[in-house]
DNA sequence: TTGCTCCTCACGTCACGTGAGGTGGC
DNA sequence: TTGCTCCTCACGTCACGTGAGGTGGC
């Protein structure tokens, strides 16, 4: 039985534990997001993998691009200047809430839009409905 | 002086009216969204390109896929079937409208997320900022 | 001839999905 | 030998952006 709390991981038990596919897993290796160790032909994730993916796939919901993610984990991983570090991640976290935001605005007024719509169009129908029936 | 309630527009016309670029315009002509006529080399759109072009980016905002606006589009032009066609709008307008929800819903929680951790940073920041001071 | 606007490829972007074809170890 | 899981290309997706290089008409 694999025990999740080994040291390694296997492709098929990250998968399982994070919810990706091992697509998404080699592409983040590609992009430099990640790093397993080989064994063999097989890639083995750390616990600094598990720990890297789980920030990903948080940063992630909030909107941040890949390459800004890579950055921002690369700031943490030299372990130098750590205000300057945590002062440039609430920054650029300042700027997605920002961004949120402002997608959240559009999206309800889409909403309401879109619900105007409807009742539209269920009167139409409605209305189309009685006029067949006579 | 371009009269834009004139029969015809120029791309650069329709662009200053609807707020895309040239490359959107082309890019929706050889998905078969709009049919503009040739004037030499030149595109020309018509009283029915605008509407569908007004009626796609409606579409665009509620999250429909453009082969979806296509085929939607179609139906109205053909004409016939009237309320079918408006069955069926209205079906695929209510998918869109319950995974517009969604997405809220998805969006609403980030935000709360983000906002959590953004308070989270700004006490982190300040209590460096004491322990330099000191 | 110079500018301007139009045009057609065609590659780039972003985050993967999806086969195709091949290898290692039980 | 058969299965299983792993692997590496490499093209496809979606809605365009972005040059490159060329043409027509004032």
């Amino acid at each position: 039985m694999p025990n999740s709390d080994a040291e390694f991981l296997t492709i098929r038990q990250m998968c399982a534990r994070f919810g990706v596919t091992p697509r998404t897993l080699r592409f983040y290796e590609a992009k430099e997001l990640i790093f397993p160790v080989r064994k063999g032909q097989s890639r083995l994730y750390t616990r600094r993998d598990r720990g890297r993916l789980k920030l990903i796939l948080r940063g992630k919901r909030f909107g941040f691009a890949l390459e800004e993610m890579r950055q921002l984990l690369d700031l943490y991983d030299r372990g130098d200047a750590q205000v300057e570090q945590l002062r440039r991640t609430y920054a650029a976290a300042q700027a997605r809430l920002a961004e949120m935001e402002r997608q959240r605005a559009e999206l309800d007024e889409a909403i309401v839009e879109l619900k105007a719509d409807l009742a539209w169009g269920a009167d139409r129908l409605a209305t189309l409905g009685r006029a067949a029936a006579e």
